[in-house]
DNA sequence: CATTATTTGTTGCAATTGCAACCTTTTTCT
DNA sequence: AGAAAAAGGTTGCAATTGCAACAAATAATG
């Protein structure tokens, strides 16, 4: 299909590798917000995340959408709960798994980091780019996830 | 400028998450072709492209085109000098500095995995976006954290 | 020129991560 | 039902990382 030359690879044009380097300071950057607004680091941050915008949550569910392992979830999730900012319900059905949710104090701080990170990002688009032709690009991305999938779990 | 309403935001829909996502499986596939073709970790692996692909650079230059820290690269060049890929030559005119290039071990092992790499990353491509397109989106993705940057090293 | 500041790179140490082994509880298979 | 396999989590340990403190060389300043 494609007899196009293959192009001279180097780090700065390889998009990959720029994928990981932007993602790299997306992390950093929302690391210092983390911390500036809780005692918290990215895992746990990211598990929060992910319990306090849809309680009810299992490990395994965080997991599935996060690229975490499911050592570095327990672990998270441990320390969430001995920081008073989740709940742990075992399931009465399944005793393997635990249901989780938020506290309230877990929903505000939650809410608070959300809302200055999204309010960075938000900004950061403005007049570069609209919102819609960033969704598409969105869409784009995702779509390539899906196909590079196959190839990450041999 | 905008009075659009705050939208709900959940990871699934946040795109530098979904950014960090993408990078996390790059990184993940990257590693594994890695070390099924050497015996180097991602750093190390960082490192020697950066190197082979462009001899001469020093440790401060790897550093600046790199998401890794100096402790990192220092450690990573000193490894790859053990193992025999990489030499260090101290420049003349300023002693704090070595220029670092590949040996010809190296750069056959950097040339081997960055096709593995590319080729891969092309298939995955195909039939949905092109690179160039691709390569934009990208550019649009850098300009992004370029503006966030401020935000950045506070 | 002497002193102070910067740049380049290295090292120690604590925190975080990744991997494999393991325990329980369910599910699947015969 | 009973045995074997799979799913959900947890834990130990080694590898990797991040941060701060340092040493050496060069640049900048009075």
């Amino acid at each position: 299909m494609s007899d196009t030359k293959p192009p001279h690879i180097t780090l700065d044009n390889f998009w990959p590798y720029q994928a990981v380097v932007l993602a790299d300071q997306i992390s950093r950057y929302t690391l210092s917000v983390v911390r500036a607004e809780a005692d918290l680091n990215l895992s746990q941050w990211r598990v929060l995340a992910a319990i306090a915008e849809k309680p009810g949550r299992t490990a395994a569910n965080v997991t599935a959408i996060t690229p975490m392992d499911k050592t570095i979830v327990s672990r998270a999730v441990s320390s969430l709960i001995e920081a008073g900012l989740v709940i742990k319900a075992v399931d009465s059905g399944d005793k393997r798994r635990s249901s989780l949710s938020a506290t309230a104090s877990g929903q505000s701080i939650y809410a608070n980091i959300a809302a200055k990170l999204n309010e960075a990002m938000i900004s950061s688009l403005s007049g570069t780019i609209s919102p819609e032709d960033f969704t598409e690009m969105l869409k784009v991305f995702s779509r390539k996830m899906v196909d590079i999938a196959p190839y990450l779990k041999p």
